[in-house]
DNA sequence: CATTATAATTAGCATAGGCTAACTTGTCAA
DNA sequence: TTGACAAGTTAGCCTATGCTAATTATAATG
């Protein structure tokens, strides 16, 4: 089925951390989402299921290419949504954790309209 | 603990509801939503016991005073983002399933600095 | 070599929120 | 009066997604 906003974060998280380091491991993306190991172990092993992500031998994450693209596509949302709420105004923690949430449920259509209105705010 | 998405669907469908018909009962909220009997009757357990909902002696659904505080600040984020989200382009039943899932993850402040400077797409 | 620490997994619990099946209750018509 | 329909509730199932406790496997260290 579709992932769900649970699945879309620790993507985005394997997303974010493998920007910063070259190694990154299910620990890792526990401590940055400050979720227990069992609760990643899980979510790493449906996102594996469902083709997003591989680990070596060693237990390193990887992003396959389709994961790739969907982390991409995420964190596009969440750092225009951001940089939109906080020319609009609003301060950064709040921008960021509204944009956090609101990155898995803007449609495509949606998005697509905000970035190219988006000028008038988007520096 | 703090009302989720589906709590707040709810209560805006009884409020939606009740302002085009002033006999609003459980099965027409169900009807509306397309959820099941029980499924609503929990739900609406749930709303009575947290003191935003009360039912008369036939079952008819009101809003208590804060219910109806609650519903109407959900509705208005529904209305603004819908018009907001057709004002740049979008079609309307994107805008309004946008608007419906996104309701819900705006913060206040987010939301407030979206209604300052809205003026230059909400009409 | 034995101990200890780290990482991952397994088993199983809890809550939220859908569902169906089945029961209760009240009204209404034959 | 009886039978049927409509509305609501109860019991209990399922999935998603958090958790703790306990296990396993590997690596580092005294």
């Amino acid at each position: 089925m579709t992932m769900r906003e649970s699945g879309e974060m620790y993507l985005e998280t394997i997303y974010v951390l493998s920007k910063k380091s070259s190694s990154v491991r299910a620990i890792d993306v526990g401590a940055e989402m400050g979720f227990s190991k069992p609760s990643v172990s899980r979510a790493i092993g449906i996102l594996k299921k469902d083709g997003l992500v591989t680990t070596d031998g060693e237990g390193f994450l990887k992003l396959t290419e389709e994961g790739e693209k969907r982390a991409e596509s995420i964190y596009e949302r969440h750092t225009l949504l951001t940089q939109l709420f906080i020319n609009l105004g609003v301060d950064e923690e709040t921008a960021t954790e509204d944009a956090c949430r609101i990155e898995h449920y803007i449609s495509d259509k949606t998005f697509e309209a905000i970035k190219r209105h988006g000028d008038k705010y988007l520096s």
